[in-house]
DNA sequence: GAGCACTGC
């Protein structure tokens, strides 16, 4: 290639500014010089700009996998890799699974002619367990690193790793223009440092990409409002009355916000005259059942306006065709971790200017737009620039014990993109002991913590599941099922028509005295019986078949696992006829107790007025409304999920135990806190 | 007493 394509010699980071943008297609040559020359190429793409299609496949003409290796591109989300594979591989001419294929946990869409992979971030840090340099990729691409998503954040610490071991290795990071440069310094070489003859000034590069979306006007409020469900559906009316014809999308932060503002939007409905009714409002969010959610992708009838109520969903995990007018509350619902009480908490937010940003373009896709901001422009001015990285706010013990793994011994002094709190890894760090994933030295554990690390499972969960095989609590088919429904989050259940007491009544139908453990047991039994095609029956009992049908796979996928292990489901329990009784314990107690060698330290006490402690006394808990124990006596129980909301904490996911087990399964725990007191 | 934003393995 020739040397004059440089374009604009030596670079400074500090003093980068993008250069002019220019379309993805003008850029192909200057693209591929600056990956042939640089291990790290940032690629600052707009929304629209290609980036994400084009690459690959100048990398592919370009011949990167002429010798055999392939080319990665990551995502956070796997619908984006189904979607963009199958685009992909039409541009190419050939079918999904041949030279363009995708790979996402349960589906793996390549074959021995894939040379242009898409794959989620998660997926491929669990590759490197097998693979550590990641020596079948000759280029990766990180798209979207921008959103620095738990997963993407590892794995660019882990690429940094293997850059320095692999000369030919390149790397691809897609950013948004603020943190273009912080990920090309933290790739680089240290200041005075060479890696490979190269120093920091020769090892990256940026570039950026024009978006082919359309201008999108921005309007703040004047005055700073104190309810912004009210101004939202006073914005939509507004709209619908002097702006021409196009959708409008709402950005609230929950399921709640989004009723009420339809109700209200209703009442204004019904005061408007026949010939202003034509407004369509619909609600979206990700617990909406499957069928509600498609009705945003169905055309409306000609002349109508549709106006979605939607949660974050909207911002990037979905898009939706016709929108031209976007409100913005300025607020989203996030989750964080609490380390010192190890609670999470799911709290209402404003956005960054990134994500209000990003909202805003969401009116700019068919047409120009308008985005109607409900703060001031001064408030926001005062907004964070960038949301708050997933990694510095998470609970960390899945993610350390899969480094630990990957053979990282010091997990406090790892090279971070955005380094933790360190008490939210002591507090991992801790819990991990606990659990005996990790011994004294902090060293992972031979086999159990190996194998908690393997299991895509919370490491609580994870540890009963392997304890289930021990001849005492005989009862692997049963804590499989428990733990693959588990993972649904709660999600198992779903209200079709908004009908809370058909609700309620289907989950009574299931539930039992020992608590949600079984009942989730039972519900899964139930559904496997019924058939796995069977959606009236689903429907009938308000569950989510898509959700369920997940539950069988994810089991599929733990008894796999387990396999690989050695470890193997006795066909006859599975078929529910194995031993009932193990030394005089009935099943369902077997199964609590499993439950508590792994979730001892998630322990509470219900008190006379319904609600829970903290085994120290000091902390009130609530169960869940949708717990067996909502409305039921209970005395000592172990939970699976903490989480505080609107200030109240809630407790999910409970099964009732003796203390006296919890003392027996986790001696060292209870005796460190009985001497703490 | 009354309810989970969004992802992923």
């Amino acid at each position: 290639m020739a040397e004059e394509e440089d374009p604009e010699g030596p670079i400074i980071p500090s003093l980068y500014k993008p250069p002019a943008l220019l379309p993805i297609a003008q850029l192909k040559e200057q693209l591929l010089y600056t990956i042939e020359t640089y291990p790290v190429t940032i690629v600052v793409g707009e929304t629209g700009s290609g980036k994400t299609t084009q690459i690959p496949k100048f990398l592919l003409e370009a011949g990167w996998c002429n010798t055999g290796q392939q080319i990665a591109i990551t995502q956070p989300r796997r619908i984006a890799c189904t979607s963009v594979a199958v685009r992909v591989a039409e541009e190419v001419g050939t079918s999904v699974g041949q030279k363009v294929g995708y790979s996402i946990r349960f589906e793996d869409v390549t074959s021995a002619a894939t040379q242009v992979k898409f794959v989620t971030d998660g997926l491929l840090l669990r590759e490197m367990l097998v693979d550590p340099l990641l020596s079948r990729y000759a280029v990766i691409m990180v798209d979207e690193a921008h959103e620095r998503s738990l997963s993407s954040d590892i794995l660019l610490s882990l690429l940094k790793k293997v850059l320095r071991k692999r000369e030919d290795l390149r790397v691809v990071v897609s950013s948004a223009t603020l943190e273009a440069e912080r990920f090309l310094d933290f790739l680089s070489p240290d200041q005075g440092e060479m890696i490979h003859g190269k120093s920091k000034k020769d090892f990256g590069y940026i570039i950026g990409i024009e978006g082919r979306t359309y201008p999108v006007e921005i309007q703040y409020l004047q005055e700073p409002t104190n309810n912004y469900i009210e101004a939202a559906v006073e914005a939509v009316v507004k709209i619908h009355e002097h702006e021409p014809e196009g959708d409008i999308l709402v950005f609230l932060t929950g399921r709640e916000e989004i009723d009420d503002a339809i109700d209200m939007l209703g009442d204004r409905i019904a005061e408007m005259s026949s010939s202003q009714r034509k407004l369509i409002p619909l609600p979206l969010y990700a617990g909406l059942p499957t069928e509600n959610q498609n009705m945003i992708f169905t055309k409306p009838p000609p002349g109508t306006r549709r106006v979605i109520f939607s949660t974050n969903i909207a911002e990037a995990s979905l898009t939706i065709d016709g929108i031209v007018f976007v409100i913005d509350s300025g607020y989203v619902k996030l989750r964080s971790y609490n380390a010192s009480l190890g609670i999470e908490t799911l709290s209402i937010v404003p956005v960054s200017k990134a994500s209000a940003t990003q909202r805003a373009g969401r009116a700019g896709r068919t047409r120009p737009g308008k985005c109607f901001r409900l703060y001031t422009e001064r408030a926001h001015q005062e907004l964070q620039e960038a949301t708050f990285p997933e990694l510095a706010r998470a609970n960390l013990a899945p993610v350390l014990l899969q480094l630990l793994n990957l053979g990282i011994t010091n997990l406090i002094r790892f090279d971070y993109l955005s380094p933790p709190p360190s008490s939210l890894v002591t507090r991992a760090l801790d819990l991990l002991y606990s659990l005996d994933a990790l011994d004294p030295y902090g060293r992972l554990t031979k086999p159990l913590g190996t194998r908690m690390a393997e299991l895509p499972l919370e490491p609580q969960l994870a540890r009963a599941l392997l304890k289930a095989t021990d001849p005492e609590f005989s009862c692997l088919s049963e804590m499989l099922s428990i733990a693959a429904m588990m993972t649904l989050q709660g999600h198992a259940f779903v209200s079709h028509d908004g009908g809370k007491k058909q609700l309620d009544a289907a989950r009574r139908r299931f539930a039992v005295a020992e608590g949600d453990h079984l009942m989730l047991y039972n519900v899964y039994g139930a559904f496997v019986q019924a058939g796995l095609g069977n959606t009236a029956w689903c429907r009938e009992h308000c569950l989510n078949h898509k959700n369920l049908v997940k539950a069988v796979s994810v089991r599929k996928q733990l008894a796999a696992h387990l396999d690989r292990f050695g470890i193997r489901e006795n066909v006859l329990a599975a078929a529910g006829e194995g031993v009932l009784r193990v030394g005089g314990r009935p099943l369902a107690e077997r199964v609590r107790r499993c439950l508590a060698t792994g979730f001892f330290a998630h322990a509470a006490r219900m008190k006379g007025d319904g609600s829970f402690t903290t085994v120290d006394g000091k902390t009130t808990l609530w169960a869940h409304p949708s717990s067996v124990f909502f409305n039921r006596k209970a005395d000592w129980v172990v939970y699976s999920e903490i989480m505080e909301m609107k200030g109240k904490i809630y407790i999910r996911d409970l099964s009732a135990v003796d203390m006296d087990w919890l003392t027996e399964y986790a001696p060292e725990y209870y005796k460190i806190k009985n001497g703490r007191r």
